[in-house]
DNA sequence: CCCAAGTGGAACATTGGTGTTCCATCGTGT
DNA sequence: ACACGATGGAACACCAATGTTCCACTTGGG
């Protein structure tokens, strides 16, 4: 939740927007694009970008602020409170499935996201670190894998995910079934 | 296997490989890294590194050439023609475990193995596609897992576990142990 | 319709990585 | 001790990406 100054005409909310997501895709694709590309992906010119982001950094900033923002909501929709912790664990894959390249972008440039706001544990990631302790307490999840490792298992099977679709040519729809199952049996007790 | 023409004396072959693993190490962290930031971590000069490799690009295509040559020899150690499917999938996770940082590396910068080489199927790819197949035959493997997606499985929660020492300060046998169960669960029948 | 907001592109200076040359130094085997 | 292979560092030209300015255009909201 960033506040923008005059709260962003029509137009300028539609490029900025198109800027962002024209970043996340290219840079997911190839993390040393350059603004170029970008501006290209976006469909404008390289001078609209640096109208809205003045430097690199910035955008990046931005980039970084949009995802954490994504995730929140993406964390929230899942409901992690709710109902057995296995299907909140599946609530909380197919939320964070649908956030596409932005995972791609997330796991390749570590260090993208290595600001401050990134350095301590997220709210989600909190949220989720305690759902897999509910999973242990109640039974219903392997008590030899720590939260932590469940959470690099997640991540890591969504990524699987989407470069099977990447590179298998699989369906966005077969590539969820089969890390919901693959996360499902991973984590089971 | 390369040849690499007048045999190397013991010095040139030390700064060789001296090179080539700070460059795995550096470029794993940070695929940005400059060619001084792979000379420092090197402890070797600039200068030096241009000796070796001419061009940045020989250098990446030199450590192409290398991150083959570990794959293929990981994976006759692992021989996966040999004893159940399930156990010779394990061996094979814990060979590939031990490449490290290359691991990561590979992981993080899909554009740089690009090259011809890695374009068809390597050897290891297809030992590995059949070894599943092999056990979805003996039905010691999900059938409802094809191997392509087995495969992905296996990389992204190789990945995971050297996520988890770099992230988590976990042991490099803690990291490998959990990594085999989440395998062999997600895998099993 | 009309004009301010928004845009694209050319042109430019700046920067940081790259690739090359040259020379002084180091160290190791003989 | 000596020579030669190997190295480090300074200095340089080069290039691609970046960041900035200016001006001409179009466009959509009043």
């Amino acid at each position: 939740m960033v506040v923008d100054g005059p709260a962003e005409t029509g137009a300028r909310a539609r490029t900025r927007r198109a800027i962002l997501d024209a970043a996340v895709s290219a840079l997911s694709r190839d993390p040393a694009s350059s603004l170029g590309d970008i501006a290209a992906a976006a469909g404008v010119g390289r001078t609209t970008v640096h109208r809205y982001f003045a430097e690199r950094s910035d955008l990046l900033q931005a980039l970084s602020n949009d995802a954490l923002d994504k995730i929140a909501v993406a964390n929230e929709r899942a409901r992690l409170g709710e109902g057995g912790p296995v299907e909140a664990l599946e609530r909380f894959c197919k939320e964070m499935f649908e956030l596409g390249d932005l995972l791609m972008l997330i796991f390749n440039d570590p260090q993208l996201m290595a600001c401050p706001e990134w350095e301590e544990y997220t709210e989600a990631d909190r949220d989720f670190l305690r759902l897999v302790e509910r999973g242990h307490a109640e039974g219903v999840m392997d008590r030899e894998l720590s939260p932590e490792w469940v959470q690099q298992t997640l991540w890591a099977l969504l990524y699987a995910a989407w470069s099977h679709v990447r590179e298998n040519g699989a369906s966005k729809f077969d590539a969820l079934v089969l890390c919901l199952r693959t996360v499902r049996k991973s984590i089971a007790t």
